[in-house]
DNA sequence: CAACCGCCCTGGGAGC
DNA sequence: TGCTCCCAGGGCGGTT
C-alpha cells in the first residue's frame, strides 16, 4: 500500500527511465480503476515526450509534452495496491497488469492494480491546482508549508480525533496509516485526543514527527508490505523500523508494555496507553 | 457545515 | 482440501 514515501520512491526509481521518452503506444486492458481510464489517452499519448515526474501528495503526474500543448499531465494515483514498473517488451503479463505505457526505448511502463483503488488521469493543458481532485489539498508534508502553527490554527474549534485528522487529506497530504500511527507514537499523543485539546508544543512535536518518519522511509526506500515493490522490482527495508504499526500485542519499544489496538474510521491504530497521553 | 460511515476491490491468512 | 469470514485502507459520496 504505497504511502507517500513509497510514491516518493516510485517516482525518483522511474525518472531515470522514463525522462525525456516518447511515448509510442498505450494499451488499456481492464479501464475500470477508481474512476474510468480516460479513453483519450488513446489518441492523446502516442508521439508524445514525458519531459518530467513529480509528486503531489501520493499522486504522481508525468509531464506530457505534445506538438499541440506542453502542459498536459497523466496522473496516476497507485490506491492501495497499485504498482508501476519499467519491463521489457517480452516479459509476460501478469493478472492484474491493467495498463501498457509503451516507451519509444523499448520499454514498457506497466500498471499493475489488483484491487483497482487507483487511478489514471488526464489534465490537459492545465496545472494540478484548479482540478477537483487537487484544488482542495492541504500541504506537502516534506515542505516547509506543513507547521505546527498551521495544524494548530486548522483544528481550531474542530472536535475529532488526532489520527482522523492528520490522514485527512484537506489538512495535510500523505500521511496514511501507517506513518499516521508511527508519528503519533514518536510524538507520545494519544491518538484517539480531540485536536482541539492539543496545544501548540504538541502540534510542533507531531509535525518534527511526521516529517522525521517520512524522510526516514525515503531514505529505506519504502516501506514493504504486500503490494510494494520499486519500480526495478526491489523491495523497500522500512517495514522492520515500524516502532507501533503492526504490532498490537507486542511490547512497546520504550516502556515495554503491550501494545494496545483500536479502531478509528475503520482503520487499525496500534498505540501505547502508557507513553501516548 | 462538520463529522461519520459505508463502499469500492482482490488476495491472503485464519479458522473450521 | 476447500469453504467462509475477515482484513488490508485511500478517498469518495451519502447521511446524520
Amino acid at each position: 500500500m504505497p504511502e507517500l514515501p513509497e510514491v516518493e520512491t516510485i517516482k525518483r526509481g522511474l525518472l531515470p527511465h522514463i525522462k525525456n521518452t516518447v511515448i509510442k503506444n498505450i494499451i488499456i486492458r481492464q479501464p475500470a480503476l477508481r474512476w474510468p481510464v480516460p479513453s483519450i489517452l488513446k489518441t492523446a499519448l502516442p508521439n508524445s515526450k514525458i519531459t518530467d515526474i513529480t509528486r503531489r501528495g501520493k499522486y504522481l503526474l508525468f509531464k506530457i509534452k505534445n506538438t499541440d500543448s506542453n502542459n498536459n499531465l497523466l496522473v496516476i494515483h497507485l490506491g492501495m495496491s497499485g504498482s508501476l514498473r519499467v519491463v521489457d517488451p517480452d516479459i509476460p503479463l501478469k493478472k492484474h497488469d491493467h495498463v501498457d505505457i509503451i516507451l519509444d526505448n523499448n520499454k514498457i511502463l506497466r500498471y499493475h492494480d489488483p484491487r483497482r483503488f487507483g487511478a489514471i488521469l488526464w489534465i490537459e493543458n492545465g496545472s494540478v491546482d484548479n482540478h477537483i481532485r487537487f484544488k482542495d489539498l492541504g500541504p506537502e508534508p516534506l515542505t516547509d508549508n506543513l507547521t505546527g502553527e498551521y495544524l494548530f490554527n486548522k483544528a481550531k474549534n474542530k472536535k475529532l480525533p488526532i489520527k482522523n485528522f492528520i490522514m485527512t487529506n484537506s489538512n495535510v497530504v500523505g500521511v496514511g496509516n501507517i506513518y499516521a500511527t508511527e508519528a503519533l507514537f514518536y510524538a507520545k499523543i494519544n491518538p484517539l485526543k480531540s485536536v482541539d485539546l492539543i496545544t501548540l508544543k504538541e502540534w510542533n512535536k507531531l509535525v518534527l514527527e511526521i516529517k522525521k518518519v517520512l524522510e526516514k522511509a525515503i531514505e529505506c526506500g519504502g516501506t514493504t508490505l504486500k503490494d510494494f515493490m520499486h519500480s526495478d522490482g526491489k523491495p523497500g527495508y522500512f517495514k522492520q523500523q515500524l516502532a507501533a504499526y503492526g504490532r498490537a500485542d507486542k511490547p512497546c519499544i520504550k516502556c515495554h508494555n503491550a501494545l494496545s489496538t483500536i479502531r478509528q474510521q475503520g482503520r487499525a491504530t496500534v498505540y501505547c496507553e502508557h507513553c501516548q497521553k
